[in-house]
RNA sequence: GGGGCCGUAGUCCAAUCAGGCAGGAGACACGCGACUUAGGAUCGCGACAGUGUGGGUUCGAAUCCCACCGGCCCCA
């Protein structure tokens, strides 16, 4: 062989051109406001700093590469910036069990990692690295937590929590997965606290409206839409006997309300316990506490027996006036709607559930043909007519639910009502490493804001190791020095509330902080914020669909309202990537089914593990590492390489005078790869490159040769379209070319339009749908004529024998189809 | 229980949105040949087989519709 491809060592090439960007910086984005060129906001989501960057770092950043270098190329100013989200837990547990500081293990992992991502070569623009565990950054978290305080929407309140018992600290509900914690799966308690919160609720309505705007994958809209969960339907009102006030419930069926037979209050609510009457009471307080006891998932499970007491007390249907028993049970939530519920057995089948077990009459008020609830034990909760429901008899459900309504509404016994499934968010956190709550709580002045000009409110720096050990109380509560302070309102004594923040806080605006990442006077410099908002590409995992992504439209929308932002949606565009996977199950260090990045890189290099994940399928899918061959990568990208190497014609040769077969796939390739990229299938434009590759070799070997000028025209359409996958190998080309570095900065090829006209294609002309024969015909072929030319051909008329025709599709210049008699 | 996504060669995947030649785009693995020795290199060639199942619409269905089977996800 001609001995170039020993010439093409990745190792070697890595390092020289690592080496070579670093002195020539060429991802930093321009702030300059002369710089003319359109903007770009290429953002990917911050990795958090636990060790080194694993197979699905390198998988998603790889994706949001090749976004933010094919902008490069196509000349806009790309923002692409990286940080880390560094406050967390991992990094309190490591301190604890190394008697150390978090920020030891935390600063040092953040450095391993921004080394691994220079080698990786992803083309960040370096000067905007932020960490949320800076001072300089957490202090903006306390910042807005205060303007949130000043609008009503960070509060404190007292109520059941969720609690990991592993962890020593609440969580939000969208931290509970299927009753366990998120972080460590440990089964989630509830527990009586007060916490604080953010009012996401209040922005319900808008975080589904403004959907419309994002073009974003519709199953996280659809989870999105799920998790807030609006429901319409009617809060009605019942009288408890021997209560003065009536009890609102909400329900989403008021229809059925001539079918309600009893009423059930959540065991854990504050109605239960007062309602309850003296001689049921003994009873009642023992269920509570086994229901206090249960598990969440206990209490969802749909399978298990419905348990319950009841309470002595009757409510009154306010249709009809019927006494209704008042039972207390666990499968009603104290926090959803209003904690009590009117139970329609007929029609609901937890509700029958609970009516099967206790004795508790059934009442079909929906004729929906299905057979009898009380009969057969199966609710039958679908459309139907209105039976045994004064007024309403005869109408169907989605009639009789506005009827209804109305009529309550008239006799002041209930209204149209809308319910969400989210809740406010839990912010507050017992544990260390985060952001301090920046409130002090004084014995006369209660609840007051940290003053803005004593911000930050730092973290104590003498805590360590074992003071971190979590022990239900945040660990801030014993640095005493710390927590003592003087009240700013009236100097009495006073007391830091000593609660850190969730860190999704953190990571709810890191995206705006990038604008402009040293600005000293605000979070960000609203007007660096006008000009790279909203991200044009957020790339990421699927697993934050609602808790990050939910909480950053929130942010966005309350900064939209003081007037700091003038978009109301973050993030334009959304890309979920797939998991990086290894023999059908997830990678994991704890069961040893892990392929260790490092190691890949050692093997085949950057440029063919870049290649492989982006080859291996469409972004969003998983990639299985045990059917993708990274050695393959390492074939192509060699042989990709070689063409270049070979190259003999100068620089600038004229391309027109080269071979013309050969400038017609590459203008093809250039064609195609640009509308691949653009629409996201890189695998595809990655199959296509090798296309060109395969026809640029052939030319070299038994065509015109390798002088010739087509040669270095597909060459130079490789290095630079290759340069988004495996930039190494690409600017090593690209100097082999005789060109400059960076090939980032080469300028995306643009097809001539010339060059991709078919002077004839080849139309295929069926009898009964088979295919019989193809013609080489122009593409402008008029439907008659290809008519008349498939007609006259002899297999066709072989084919058809003797049979006559009954008709003939013509869809020029591709097919003709000819259907017999 | 409700809703959503997905089933194409031994394997990963193209073509599905917008119905039109799957003699499968590309690749892995496999086999053969060439390179005057060798080959975990390079260049070339090849075979294998097939749209999960059953219906429907259509001149024509991997593609659209319905049902079923199997897998994944969200909510309950």
């Amino acid at each position: 062989m001609t001995g170039v491809d020993e010439n093409f060592d990745p190792r070697a090439v890595q390092d020289k051109w690592q080496a070579r960007w670093e002195e020539l910086n060429p991802f930093a984005a321009s702030e300059d406001p002369a710089d003319e060129r359109p903007r770009r906001y290429a953002l990917d989501m911050f990795p958090y700093p636990s060790g080194d960057l694993h197979m699905g770092h390198a998988e998603a950043f790889a994706i949001g590469d090749a976004v933010a270098r094919y902008w490069v190329q196509r000349g806009y100013n790309v923002l692409h910036p990286i940080g880390w989200d560094s406050f967390g837990l991992p990094a309190e547990n490591a301190a604890i069990k190394r008697d150390s500081h978090p920020a030891e293990w935390t600063y040092a992992n953040i450095d391993t990692q921004a080394e691994s991502f220079k080698r990786y070569a992803i083309a960040f623009d370096w000067s905007r690295r932020l960490h949320t565990s800076d001072a300089d950054y957490y202090r903006w978290n306390q910042w807005l937590f205060l303007r949130f305080y000043e609008r009503g929407l960070a509060y404190r309140k007292g109520g059941y929590v969720n609690w990991c018992p592993n962890d020593q600290t609440v969580l939000a509900n969208e931290q509970v997965v299927a009753g366990r914690c998120e972080r460590c799966h440990a089964v989630v308690e509830k527990r009586l606290l007060t916490q604080w919160y953010f009012k996401i609720t209040e922005y319900a309505d808008r975080l589904l409206a403004d959907m419309e705007q994002l073009d974003w994958p519709e199953r996280v809209l659809l989870m999105q839409r799920n998790w807030i969960g609006r429901s319409e339907g009617a809060d009605v009102a019942f009288e408890i006997e021997g209560r003065a006030e009536p009890v609102t419930v909400y329900t989403t069926r008021p229809d059925t309300l001539y079918g309600a037979t009893f009423f059930v209050v959540a065991a854990d609510a504050a109605l239960a316990d007062e309602i309850c009457a003296p001689e049921q009471r003994a009873e009642f307080e023992a269920y509570r506490e086994t229901v206090r006891r249960e598990s969440e998932i206990d209490r969802l499970a749909t399978d298990r027996e419905k348990t319950g007491v009841f309470l002595g007390r009757y409510a009154v249907n306010p249709v009809n006036g019927e006494r209704m028993p008042v039972w207390a049970a666990d499968y009603v939530l104290a926090e959803y709607g209003h904690g009590a519920i009117m139970a329609v057995p007929a029609h609901d089948q937890r509700d029958l559930d609970f009516a099967r077990r206790f004795g508790l009459p059934v009442r079909v008020v929906v004729h929906t043909g299905d057979a009898d609830p009380g009969e057969s034990g199966v609710a039958t909760p679908g459309e139907g007519e209105l039976v045994n429901s004064g007024p309403l008899d005869g109408l169907a459900k989605s009639a009789a639910i506005p009827r209804i309504t109305e009529v309550l509404e008239e006799r002041g016994l209930g209204k149209a009502a809308v319910n969400y499934r989210l809740r406010d968010w839990l912010i507050s956190r017992q544990r260390f490493w985060g952001t301090p709550i920046p409130i002090i709580h004084c014995e006369s002045c209660g609840e007051v804001p940290v003053p803005d000009d004593q911000l930050p409110v730092r973290l104590p720096e003498d805590l360590r190791g074992a003071d971190l050990s979590p022990r239900g109380v945040s660990p801030l509560a014993a640095a005493s020095e710390w927590v003592n302070v003087d009240c700013p309102k009236c100097g009495g004594p006073a007391k830091r509330d000593t609660d850190t923040m969730d860190t999704f806080v953190d990571s709810s605006w890191y995206f705006l902080r990038y604008c402009s990442p040293d600005y000293s006077d605000g979070p960000f410099d609203v007007e660096q914020v006008r000009r790279w908002m909203p991200a044009d590409q957020y790339n990421g995992g699927v697993e934050h669909a609602i808790l990050h992504l939910l909480y950053s439209r929130f942010f966005t929308k309350v900064l939209y309202d003081m007037g700091m932002v003038d978009f109301t949606e973050p993030f334009k565009r959304l890309v979920n990537q797939g998991q990086v996977i290894l023999g059908g199950s997830a990678m994991s260090k704890s069961t040893g089914n892990l392929v260790d990045l490092g190691a890949q890189i050692d093997e085949f290099g950057v440029d063919a593990v870049r290649l492989t994940m982006m080859f291996a399928g469409p972004p969003e899918d998983d990639i299985d590492w045990a059917d993708v061959s990274p050695s393959g990568s390492v074939k192509f990208l060699a042989r990709v390489h070689r063409v270049a190497a070979e190259v003999t014609s100068a620089p600038g040769a004229d391309a027109a005078t080269g071979d013309a077969e050969l400038r017609k796939v590459t203008h093809h390739t250039i064609d195609e790869v640009t509308r691949l990229v653009e629409g996201h299938r890189y695998n595809v434009a990655i199959a296509r490159m090798m296309e060109l590759t395969s026809a640029a070799r052939r030319v070299i070997d038994t065509g015109a040769g390798a002088g010739d000028p087509a040669v270095r025209e597909a060459a130079e359409t490789l290095a630079v379209t290759l340069s988004l996958f495996s930039p190494y190998t690409a600017e090593e080309m690209w100097a082999r070319l005789g060109h400059q570095a960076p090939v980032a900065k080469a300028g995306w090829p643009s097809a001539d339009p010339a060059l991709l006209v078919q002077e004839s294609v080849t139309c295929v002309v069926q009898v009964a749908g088979k295919v019989r024969d193809r013609l080489e015909v122009s593409p402008e072929i008029g439907d008659d004529e290809l008519e008349r030319l498939a007609l006259a051909s002899e297999k066709v008329q072989a084919a058809l024998a003797d049979r006559g025709i009954r008709k003939v599709v013509v869809r020029a210049p591709k097919i003709v189809n000819i259907v017999p008699a």
